[in-house]
DNA sequence: ACAAATTTTTAGAATCACCTAAAAATAACC
DNA sequence: GGTTATTTTTAGGTGATTCTAAAAATTTGT
């Protein structure tokens, strides 16, 4: 499989991921931003290697074999990424970039071995689940910060958009992974919520909030 | 630049520190298995970068930035093999197709830190010296095991073919880098070589002793 | 239901990296 | 020095991946 053909595979499976049922030509074009024209040249050719399902006009979706490939390259992405902050002290906000090229690396065993150096991770620095050897594969329990109710408690588990200008935010306001979140109050104005997070308390926009995970606490 | 584009350069590296002088279309396609046909174009293609000197019919060379790329990925190539063996428990035989694709990485800042957490190496795993982050190098003092006379001592210190065939032969037959080794006699009729190694004593054929570089020890 | 807007596909072209077959230049030999 | 052999280049073509522009299909709105 060609780098390309893998980033197709990917970014179907992720667009799978978010709307539900079938995928069209233009979602795949914007979310690798090249042409439509483009998307559906490839889309033969990965019809023709039985990794997607596509009738012309009629979207696209991923077949067995195609989702498993899919997988393979977003557990090397993610242990990638695990790795560059782990062993290599990078932050989380420069990882991606560098995972976009070392995931179309070839090497069962390599990554067999990374993952055993890193200790059979989980999550990725994003809070991202790792795909299993075999494809296994669940997403975690989890809820953006801006569908919970005022009152609300848990713990930050993950980041929905993870550009690096993002994550610099977060980090700059002292927001990270693991951290217990308690939602104070909501504006109506701006829908923008005051939050408790390590002590301090914090008022974060509707963008903001709509863009982070937290794992609900149980409610009594 | 594309990995094609940097794999030309390399062999040319390659090519160059072996016979003197500029070298030829047929050798490349030799070497990168190719037709001489498609040298010929991409000649045209790294000249017309400024990465290599090409006159029709004259031979090529490479350029200052030529040579300064090519060492780059060569200094990648050589670190990605001693991280593959220094920390991923690779065998020496099993790292060089890996590296070939790892070398096209590209971000400086990975390099740099892996060059780091691997302590700085001087060599790589088959005794190759590694290029210096500024484009440094020198070939380490060695000499062919082969060309050694009757009586001559010195370390293993690296191998000329890094085949996965050889380097397991050299394994079964415990011939290690680092290792002492003395030329005791040699066959007039076939020039093998009547060696002591660890205590050992061994008949290496001639095109094992071609192979196996040594630093030899000061005569006295 | 039909016109307009949108989405998707086709047609045609460019670039990269390769190939084969043929022509041209260079080197080797007598 | 002229013929042969070898090396190298050109010419032309293929497949992969992209693009633009235009055509076709589908969806939307009234
Ligand atoms: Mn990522
Ligand atoms: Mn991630
Ligand atoms: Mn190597
Ligand atoms: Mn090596």
């Amino acid at each position: 499989m060609t780098h390309s053909e893998e980033n197709y595979l990917k970014a179907i499976f992720h667009l799978s991921r978010q709307g539900t049922g079938t995928i069209s030509t233009n979602a795949i074009a914007e979310q690798m931003d090249t042409k439509p024209s483009s998307v559906t040249d490839m889309l033969k050719r990965l019809s023709d290697k039985d990794l997607v399902n596509y009738k012309k006009y009629q979207g696209v979706s991923l077949t067995e074999t195609g989702r498993y490939s899919a997988l393979a390259i977003i557990r090397k992405h993610r242990l990638w990424e695990v790795f560059l902050v782990e062993k290599l002290d990078f932050t989380w906000d420069e990882v991606h970039e560098i995972a976009e090229q070392l995931e179309h690396i070839n090497s069962e065993k390599l990554i067999d071995r990374l993952d055993t150096l890193l200790g059979h991770p989980k999550f990725d620095p994003h809070g991202d689940p790792i795909p299993g050897k075999n494809g296994e594969f669940k997403e975690r329990d989890k809820e953006l910060l801006s569908k919970m109710p005022v009152g609300g408690k848990g713990v930050c588990v993950g980041v929905k958009d993870s550009s690096a200008t993002f994550l610099k935010f977060l980090d700059k306001n002292q927001i990270a992974l693991g951290q217990q979140i308690e939602v104070l109050d909501k504006e109506e104005f701006d829908n923008s919520m005051h939050i408790r997070i390590g002590g301090e308390q914090l008022l974060v926009s509707h963008q903001i909030a709509s863009n982070l995970y937290l794992k609900p606490s149980e409610e009594s």
